[in-house]
DNA sequence: TGCGATTGTATCAAAGTATGATACTATTCG
DNA sequence: CGAATAGTATCATACTTTGATACAATCGCA
């Protein structure tokens, strides 16, 4: 389900946190569903189980995510809410960030745009 | 010309080297056009001459800028490689970042294809 | 030519961050 | 109740990031 690598520049917390998001966002794991408990995750993982319960604790701070001691974790249903002024600010950048390394590397536009729309529709339809 | 932030979770030489490099990608620094000595820059920061130095190796590294010990540093021409399968990759994974995060913070699609398109035109277009 | 000014580099110490080992607490179920 | 299962807290260790300071290369001008 997840897979991590250990002589990556990012955080093992931060791997997990991501691909976990990346499931959320594509559907993979539906609202009331549960998340495997952190220790089998980790044992899955070859990490702590500290790490993966810091992962969870992200993104129940980000409100993807809804853990109780003793119960368990499970997927909240998604927000409806619409995104401000500051969210939007940061998504430009984050995506600025990505398309100004794309440039350098080489890429052009049109191979932008395909791989673009591939994960538009990754994520958007009916995820 | 940049702007850093101290009580960002990004660390500060991260966050230069980040937004010279979307000033390369902009075309607002062009070939042959020299940076700020790190002294400068680092002043400008408020931050270690280092800090600013390793940004300028970070870039260095990636071919970006070539800089010399007692002369200063210079943007390089770009390069007209065809990027391979691992930028490739790389390149999608980090897009799907962006765009989860966007999907789960709220944004639809059209808001999203619109903040593409700027973005691909700011870096694209004659730069 | 030589010396001062300017530019990047190396070294090392201090503070902060990430990971893991281990013990703790809450919940469920027989 | 008690065992099993779930997340939490604490603390030690290793790694990363930042900065202070000293070093080395290049340039320019007297």
């Amino acid at each position: 389900m997840i897979r991590i690598d250990l002589g990556a520049p990012v955080p093992l917390v931060e791997q997990i946190e991501d691909q976990l998001r990346r499931a959320l966002a594509a559907g993979e794991l539906q609202p009331g569903e549960p998340l495997p408990p952190v220790r089998q995750l980790a044992g899955d993982l070859g990490v702590n189980l500290n790490t993966v319960a810091r992962a969870y604790r992200a993104l129940e701070a980000q409100g993807l995510i809804r853990t109780q001691r003793g119960r368990g974790t499970v997927v909240t249903p998604r927000s409806r809410a619409k995104p401000g002024k500051a969210a939007s600010r940061e998504l430009r950048d984050a995506l600025d960030q990505v398309l100004s390394e794309a440039r350098l590397k080489g890429f052009g536009e049109s191979t932008m745009r395909g791989i673009f729309e591939a994960s538009l529709r990754h994520f958007w339809q009916q995820g």
